[in-house]
DNA sequence: CCATACCGCTTAATCGATTTAGTAGAACCT
DNA sequence: AGGTTCTACTAAATCGATTAAGCGGTATGG
């Protein structure tokens, strides 16, 4: 399965013509590897023959440098440019308690949802000057428990988490996207659930659609209760009825399409009589309106669906997906941007909950109801 | 559901009676928040009246610890435990010079390709107790210099280099996946593109399709010019002639299937002549196909269409992809693994090259070559 | 009987920075 | 002249661990 092509040991340049010179003629030249031996504080001082204090005051622009003279300022910087000194940040976050590190707890990285997630988190914290690190629980209790103390051992300034419950009160300034925790410091950036699910069914319901089917996500999910919850009142009350024989429900950690597509298979078995599908998310609507192709039952022809969260993938696919957008990048830099500030100030107060707005974006897999399929 | 273990507010706890004694009562006892503070090794020598030697040693069970009696490490490990000390990561990385911590520059993550990168590599470093940061370049070149030095000054063992071309030689062992990079310190893992290109043309050629429109990646990515160069050498050797008309390229940043759509229509607006298309990877043969659809063209009906990666989304397409599959998860853990191998020995050898085997997976996006189009 | 080894620890140096406190000398003020 | 302030720095403590070296006392070996 895989060759190992060249054993490329350092030390014993097998072949002469192959090694880096090549490299190094076309690129900068003297970039030498071996020699680049760092140099601390320390070493910078005695080459400048100052103190490691005067250095570093200076290097920081401290108040207590004030009183230097511009021009050992300047030979400071100067040395320290020519050395390529570069502080090392272990002891500069020992010394001031600061790490400009945050811990990002998720599911696992890499299905749309989370990714965008991510990416806004990151747009933010980098800008910051803040690093990250990512750890991925897949629900698997231990990791749920274990991960949050490792990052405070590492001394992570704040935690972010991502569709992911957690119920200890944790020490530290903590950001939840998604699955709206009430747990002390903790603030929540969770969707508008009610108006998410007016969307949606507003929507299916001026296309005339009456049998609806509902997709609830997995019971680990952190958003699958108060979706289903909101789903059930506001059905009610605009008069939808929700029938328990059309409700699916996802069970299986699996960040694909495939989450849903069993699923869907095992619902059509039963024959049931629909006219619409409110799927839990995109990814499962994808998983469910190719369970519907291969029975040869075509969206929105036949069956409209309405996805959620507007990933990537929504509106490229075919058909492209009608959805609840959720702005999941802005959520995401939402969330770091609240957390940052909540680092930042002294203060102990903090906000419990930052609403979003989520949206209906229309395409093609919804259209109005044709009769209900009944027998297929 | 919820307590106020604490008014948290700190300024305005707004009613005096609902605060901690209560939920202490229900709960385990010490669950504190504000109280919890954090015991140092000083503190723990200090209630048990040894050392802080002593302790450490014990509790890391140094060899120096052999000589001390069994019945005041127990002492020690319960005074540990019932403290809740917890090591300070910084202290003990400035100390051993181990920080346990690699960094991952990435262009992007989010699409598919990368993240699925990244689990792999997750899976891999947080199984060997390895954190790490992920940093986005997005080609920007400024951040392309920039991130490796600040990861470097965060004191990170090693580098992973996701799809991302870089020259410069580094002083820290790195491993590159996708991108051959020929450097110092560097090993690459890369696919073995002539076996890709051979699989994707011989499947295609076998269904009869002779005009082959191909797509070239963007010309920051790495993989784009090994396998422009690959198709044109394999092309040859199969006798597949590439037309310079039925040669698209991608030129945007983009991580979603618009990367391909507007190169695609403004390909056919020119009314080329062909029954196939080479994509240069899953998310542009799905923006491709969009663009396809869209112009009533059908896969793979009209036009057969070869994608690259076989990403999670690729399967549940419609229609679903036939794709030259990478094993990303796997090319994540390999490099992963082969990093901490590097960062576990003092050895100073490497390989320079693990080449990774590609796949083709057969779906429904391509069929037999019927005629070619010619006008629409 | 002296040298060595082990036992069960402790002292102090170290990692590489930041930060508090201080100091010698010059300048300024009254 | 005496006191204060300013200038341009430095010494040493500190952050929280690890670790080399050492130490008094008993046991063992030659």
């Amino acid at each position: 399965m895989r060759h190992w092509r060249v054993a490329g040991k350092s030390n014993k340049p097998i072949s002469s013509p192959t090694t880096a010179p090549k490299a190094n003629k076309t690129a900068a030249p003297a970039r030498r590897i071996e020699p680049r031996k760092v140099v601390g504080l320390k070493a910078l001082a005695a080459h400048l023959s100052l103190s490691q204090t005067t250095v570093s005051v200076v290097l920081n622009e401290s108040p207590v440098a004030d009183s230097i003279p511009q021009d050992t300022k300047d030979r400071i910087f100067e040395a320290a440019r020519e050395l390529g000194y570069r502080p090392n940040f272990l002891a500069r976050s020992l010394r001031k308690q600061r790490t400009f590190t945050v811990g990002v707890l998720v599911n696992q990285i890499g299905d749309g949802y989370p990714s965008k997630i991510l990416l806004g988190i990151e747009e933010c914290l980098s800008a910051a000057g803040y690093f990250y690190f990512v750890v991925s629980h897949r629900h698997r209790p231990e990791r749920l428990i274990r991960y949050p103390q490792l990052l405070m051992e590492r001394s992570v300034e704040g935690l972010i988490f991502i569709d992911t419950t957690f119920n200890d009160v944790l020490p530290l300034p903590s950001v939840a996207v998604s699955g709206h925790q009430n747990v002390e410091n903790v603030t929540n950036v969770v969707l508008d659930h009610r108006k998410a699910v007016e969307l949606a069914l507003g929507h299916l319901k001026s296309l005339g659609h009456r049998r609806i089917a509902f997709m609830r996500g997995q019971p680990f999910s952190s958003d699958s209760e108060e979706r289903w919850e909101t789903i059930c009142r506001v059905g009610a009350e605009m008069n939808i009825e929700i029938h328990p024989e059309l409700t699916l429900r996802l069970e299986d950690d699996v960040s694909t399409p495939a989450v849903s597509y069993p699923v869907m298979q095992r619902f059509l078995a039963a024959r049931p009589c629909f006219t619409a599908l409110f799927a839990y998310n995109d990814i499962s609507a994808i998983g469910a309106i190719r369970a519907l192709a291969d029975q040869g039952i075509r969206v929105p022809h036949d069956i409209s669906v309405v996805g959620f969260d507007d990933i990537d993938a929504a509106e490229f696919h075919t058909p492209s997906l009608t959805t609840v957008r959720q702005p999941l990048f802005k959520m995401g830099e939402i969330a770091a941007q609240t957390l940052l500030e909540r680092l930042g100030s002294a203060n102990r107060d903090y906000v419990r909950t930052i609403a979003i707005e989520p949206e209906l974006v229309v395409r093609e897999s919804t259209a109005i109801a044709r009769r209900a399929l009944e027998k297929l």
